[in-house]
DNA sequence: GTTGACCTTCCAGTAAATGGAACCCCAATC
DNA sequence: GATTGGGGTTCCATTTACTGGAAGGTCAAC
């Protein structure tokens, strides 16, 4: 299979599937003609990264994910604890997002966003006296 | 003052400070031996893209916030424009990480994590028949 | 035989720094 | 006076995971 089939096949950008061979992550076949030649167990594995990148997995987790599928020994402990540091990754960036958030909605509420030159928005950036008093809070 | 001081005061890495003068972020003197010498202005405005970048503006924002906190002409909607896309963007990606935090902790209790290899975890990400619900609804 | 859709490689750029090497400056101490 | 230590300087490479684009080879069809 050509690699325009195995993207459409996969979802993935032949771009992207031509990186992951790149990094060592897929090794397709060659064809005469020089073109890369995909078996079924490739595009297997390009939709499995496919998802695990969904899943926001890095490429490192990819690697050790694939490595771990690929033997038929493993233990689940291990896939589960890429899983979990992934989730705490997670959780933690959501955290982090969720309080940006909250300081940011209460600065643009204040702000009238009229042709008039106040902001609370910036006067908090400057901690300019005034600031909200979340910025205050922070600080 | 010299670089050490204000990364003190800013709370910045130097490195960071240089980076932002590379960029075009600030402009300090240079005293007779080629050191930097920031004056007062010049904290202040790394404090306030210190405090910008830490409510994730991107540089890009950063450099219009600074534009416009110093046009004391401005209309706050501007600047009140700029925070909205932002908490836009902050509400996309916290979405995201919601969904894929939902599916992979779903996965991770399904996980015994013990030293036997069979994994929903990778089953999933290998779509093989007898993987999860969500994972057949999503499909 | 030439068009058009494929495919190839290689180089550069993205965002926002960060790490490190090699070297300069200055004050204090032996 | 030499050296040590803690500043500072520049420049280059690396990070993450691709993506865009240029220049050119391949192949089936009309």
């Amino acid at each position: 299979m050509n690699i325009g089939d195995v993207a459409d096949l996969s979802g993935l950008p032949a771009k992207t599937i031509r990186y992951y061979e790149d990094i060592g992550l897929v090794e397709p076949l060659r064809s005469a003609n020089g073109y890369r030649s995909f078996r079924q167990s490739d595009v297997h594995k390009l939709a499995f990264l496919g998802r695990a990148r969904a899943l926001g997995f890095t490429i490192d987790d990819c690697r050790s994910l694939l490595k771990l599928y690929a033997d038929t020994d493993r233990a689940s402990a291990e896939v589960k604890q890429i899983a979990e540091q992934h989730l705490d990754r997670i959780d933690r960036k959501i955290a982090e997002l969720t309080e940006m958030r909250a300081t940011l909605s209460h600065l643009v509420e204040a702000c009238a966003g009229d042709d008039r030159p106040d902001c609370p928005i910036l006067a908090d950036l400057a901690m300019e006296e005034g600031a909200s008093p979340a910025a205050k809070a922070a600080s």
